[in-house]
Formats: C-alpha cells, structure tokens, sequence
DNA sequence: CTGTTAGCGCCTTCAG
DNA sequence: CTGAAGGCGCTAACAG
C-alpha cells in the first residue's frame, strides 16, 4: 500500500493538518522542530502526494490535453516536444489526442478531457472545426490555445506560422535568384495556411511586377502522393516554368519524385521549393530550400500561453504569429535573366 | 459550475446512490422507470461522471503513461499512434513523456506517473536504465510492459522487434543478389538492437559461407550523421565491397549522402540497404531497400498487453517478438558472380 | 428496488 | 503553533 499524509502524521505522532502544512510550504503554522522532524519522516517513507487526491478538492490535475490531427505527420512530433519539455517545466504532464482532424473525434476529447479535468488544452483542430466544439471548449472555463490555426474567436489566444510572409519570402527569393515564372503546388483550399500561403505567393509575384497566372497553380493536399500529381499536371500545361515553389516539403518530395522518373534534373532544369522544413527536406536529392517553421518553439509559446492563462496571469485574446525562416539548400538553381 | 451527481439526484428527487447505480448500468437495483427517468434528466443537464473523483475512489484513473526517448525519433510518433489508437479504444488516455533516454528523466517520470495514478506504463527505456527504475516500477505494482527493448526482468512483459531475424534477412537478400563483399554500419555497442541487428548480418555472412570480417564493420548512433562519417571511414578502407548494409534508416541516409557528394552511384556501384521503414526511405533518392519494422503495430501490441494486465486477465511475463519485412525500392542492384 | 453511511487522500476554514 | 471537522464527487457495502 501506498503512504498516504496520514501514515506520515501517525509516525511523526502530529495531525494530518500539519502534516499538510509542511507538504505545501505554508511558511507559517508549523514550528520549525516539528518541521523538519515531518520531513525527514517524509523522506524515510518516500512519501509523496497523491494528485487524484489533492485534484479532487483543488480542481487542479496538472495535466494539460494536447489536442493534434496525427502525432504521424512529421509535421507535429517537433511541435509535441516543445510543448511537453515545456510543460515538464512547470510541472504539468501533457495528454495526447489524435483526431485525424475528425470533426467528431476532436468532440469526444474535449469532452474526455473536460471529464478527467485537465487544467488546460491546446487545440490544433481541422479546418472547420464546428462552432460547436469550439463553444464547448469556451463553456467549460478551462484555458485553452488554439496551435498552428488562426481562429477568430473572441477571448481565444492563438499562436501560428506566419504563411503569408514566409512564401512571400521564398517566392521573393525564387525572384532574386532569376525566376520569372514559377508555378505552384498549393494545399487544400479549406485550410488557412494553405490559403495564408497562396497569398503569400501571389503577393510576391505582383510586388516584383510578375502577373498572377492561376493556372500555374495546383492543389494538393499536403501530403507527398499529392506534390507527386500535382507536379505531373503542371508538367502537362503548355506554359513554361523554371522553378515551382510547394506549399510543404512533403508535397515537394512528391514533386521532386516525379521529376526524377522523368528525368528532369533539379535543379538544373528546374528549381523546386518547400515549406516548413521538416527534417527531411534535408535528406532528399537534391536538399530542399524551405521555409523553416520555428516548430518547437510554436510549441514552446503555445504552452507558455496556457501557463500564463492558467495562472491567470493572461487574460486571453493573445495572439503570438512567429516568422519562417530562410533555409537555403541545394533544390534552386540561380538563372540568368 | 458543473453538474454533479448530486444535482441530478436531486432533480429526480432520488439519492445518489440510485443516480450512480444508473451510471454505471448496474443493472440490478433499479425500477425500469426511475432509470429512465434519471437517464434523460442526465442527458437534458449533459452530466458526465468526474473522472477524478471516482479515480479517487476506483484507484482507476484510465490513463496510461508512455515513456519514450524522443517524439522527434522519426521511429516513435507511429508506434505512439498505435498505442494511442489502441488506448482510446479501450477508454484510456496516455500521457506522453520524452526522457532523452536519460536516466534521471525517466526516474523522474515514472514517480510522477505512479502519483497520478496512472493504471499502467509503456516504457522505452534507455540501454542501460538501470536496475532502480525498474525496480520502482515492480514495486509500485503499476501494470507496466517494456516496448522496443530486449527486457529480462522476471515477470515482465515486453514486445519488441526481431532486429537479429530482420538483419539476417536484409543480408541474405543482398547475398542472393550476388553481393559477397557487404560491409556495415552499425549503431552503439550499448544498444540491444543494435547488436541483434550486428548479430543477425554475421550469421546470414557465416550461414552462406562468406567470412566475417570485423574490420568492415564501422560503429555509428543510429544518426544520421554518423552514417555519413561512418561510410566516409569505409570508403578509406583497404578493402572492395559492392553493398553496404546499414543498421537503421537514417544511417542508410547518411551514407547515401556521402556517395553522393563522392560521385559514386547508388545502387551501380555501390547497393545501401537500410532498416525501420521509416516513412522517409520511400522519400530518398534512390528509394531506400529496407526491411520495415511493424513500427504501429509494436504500439497497438504492446497497448493490448497493457490492457489486458490492468484487466489481470494476464499474470505477466509474455514476450511477443516482430517480425520486420523486405521492403525492396531501389537502392540494391543485382551483381553477377 | 432504494437510501444511509462510510470512506478514497487531501486541503481548508475555524477553533483552541 | 496545532488540531478537529467538513467536504471535493463518487462508489460500495449494508440496511431497509
């Protein structure tokens, strides 16, 4: 059996008050005898509370749930680990949901955590994610911020890439490198950044005096089986391009894949970009220039967020966009104009 | 604030007792018309059960702790996924802990798990986790299972891959292909998997009649890094070899990455073969021969064991071992002899 | 078929 | 400086 305060008490022949007191450093109420004869009694045993216990009449598990579409996407292991080292800090444990980005999985684990009492979630729904779940989370008076997802929710922190600077920043980079005409290979049109990221693109474009052709754009998916067709379809269209900028790194494997079993060379005949910088865009062949997305440290903020919340420290209503950055590699080719 | 059972029993005008029996389908002790009665005032007030509280009272908190080295390990997030599938199917929840396999991480963890209450533990421990780790977690008589590592430690339970049937495959396959000359990249000589692995590509050498020889074999950490160094330190050898077998993938990258940067050909003149399956060997150029551990499927085994000791429906100590599978792309080609 | 009573381990007034 | 008593929300004998 474990030792629970009360074994402790018994031994040290005091109640279990004091012996309470002690646990939880109340400075005064407790002599300084009596203390340290409790402690070292304390230790003897490895005594160490009980947080179903002390959750129970505290309402406070420390535990945060972290609410994800797939721990398998390579996207969000880094994002985990900032936000579990961070966790781990101040002393909170983290609960890991996969929802697949299922409108109906993400409700059952609202729910779930809601009923295990975490103190906290961070929340990385699917695009649409109803109204509804949203509602529940904001109902249940339970901290939460929104991860890689800007959401306009009022009271509702939220921390996110910043897509449209980061492709306006590759795709600039194409430019200066020589490129005129680059096509693209975006995501699904339902997601924010994959839209955040299509602006960014065109921005580039008009900025530097380049007309916006939408027919050299193609929508994926974001996973490599889609770069790998939408590479092909581009391939097909009577235009020209020297260089095609992908909305992730995943969908530029595909693409580079594609250009591989036809031959083409990369970047010599054609220079091809990702995005996010996951860690195997530097492991292809050639390596990828991407956008790096500061993935651990989304993770980091997103989690300092909640602390801060809480604690109620922070009221809500914050909103933390970090900034890609640059990572050139060996997948474009400068081109003389 | 939120509904407890006891506003419930009081709007059916019932004591709590009834209200819990009705919870928890006893179905025994109660009218067919009072249970319905509460049941719809449940649903009307969207009541669900305290978690904590009948934690409190249960010892059950349904949750299981998983203690892995590192998330950002391309191996893990699968396995995670099929622990977590595997969990959420049976009503528990997992809280994830990263310990860098550090010693003191995962002591630290597992103390904290055992005061949650955690009903059970995953553990990936570190090569060396020494004795006082597990021997807190036998003590503490946490159902927990040993996954991904070669454990024996009486009465527990463990699950893990065939890293010595897997690497005499790989070879195998390689010497059918004509390869006589193989040399090796290996992981750390602490590593139990890496010595299996070691272990299985001598006796494929030994059982087809071809001599062990020590010097082709070259030590590196299962990073990508040291499978660069690792085949730079090859290369100077005084010796031919036609096909180099890797230990994992992310050597196998690495090495690729050297013969690259070398101008020498994969697979022409030299084959790599690697190992894990992780997802980014189909991402490679060429698309990396490696034999596939049954990475989700090492977390939904070892999630059902768990279960079903929490369940006591098993006394310990199985052992289930994984067979991995050839996994043929195009990093070996076929010699004559 | 239903209610009463007693905790689970801990924290927190309120007395002494 | 210390202890007694009550309660967090729920389950589990034990009585009616």
């Amino acid at each position: 059996m474990r030792v629970t305060i009360k074994d402790i008490a018994k031994e040290a022949g005091v109640s279990i008050t004091t012996v309470s007191r002690v646990i939880n450093n109340k400075t005064e109420g407790v002599g300084e005898e009596t203390r340290e004869r409790i402690l070292k009694i304390i230790d003897e045993k490895g005594y160490t509370p009980n947080y179903i216990a002390r959750g129970l009449v505290l309402k406070k598990t420390q535990v945060v749930g972290v609410i994800i579409p797939d721990i398998m996407n390579p996207f969000f292991p880094e994002i985990i680990r900032g936000v579990e080292d961070t966790a781990a800090k101040h002393g909170y444990n983290i609960i890991l949901c996969n929802t697949d980005s299922k409108w109906d999985k993400e409700k059952e684990y609202i729910k779930l955590l809601i009923d295990k009492y975490v103190d906290g979630i961070i929340y990385t729904g699917s695009m649409q994610s109803d109204r509804e779940n949203i509602e529940e989370l904001m109902d249940s008076s339970i901290p939460f911020v929104f991860l890689d997802r800007f959401v306009h929710v009022d009271g509702a922190s939220y921390v996110c890439d910043d897509g449209v600077a980061g492709m306006y920043e590759m795709v600039s980079y194409l430019i200066e490198e020589g490129h005129r005409n680059i096509a693209y290979i975006s995501g699904a049109r339902e997601s924010s950044t994959a839209r955040d990221r299509l602006e960014g693109y065109k921005k580039a474009l008009i900025d530097h005096g380049i007309p916006f052709n939408p027919e050299l754009v193609v929508h994926g998916d974001y996973k490599m089986s889609s770069g790998k067709l939408g590479m092909g379809e581009l391939l097909k269209l009577p235009y020209q391009f020297t260089a095609v900028a992908c909305a992730n790194d995943l969908m530029a494997v595909g693409a580079l894949d594609t250009l591989h079993e036809k031959g083409i060379e990369v970047p010599k005949e054609i220079s091809i970009t990702g995005y996010d910088d996951i860690y195997l865009a530097g492991m292809t062949y050639p390596k990828l220039t991407t956008m790096a997305q500061a993935k651990y440290s989304l993770g980091v903020q997103a989690m300092k967020l909640l602390v801060e919340l809480m604690d109620g420290k922070s009221t809500g209503a914050e909103e933390i966009v970090l900034r890609p950055r640059l990572v050139v590699r060996d997948s474009v080719e400068r081109r003389r104009i």
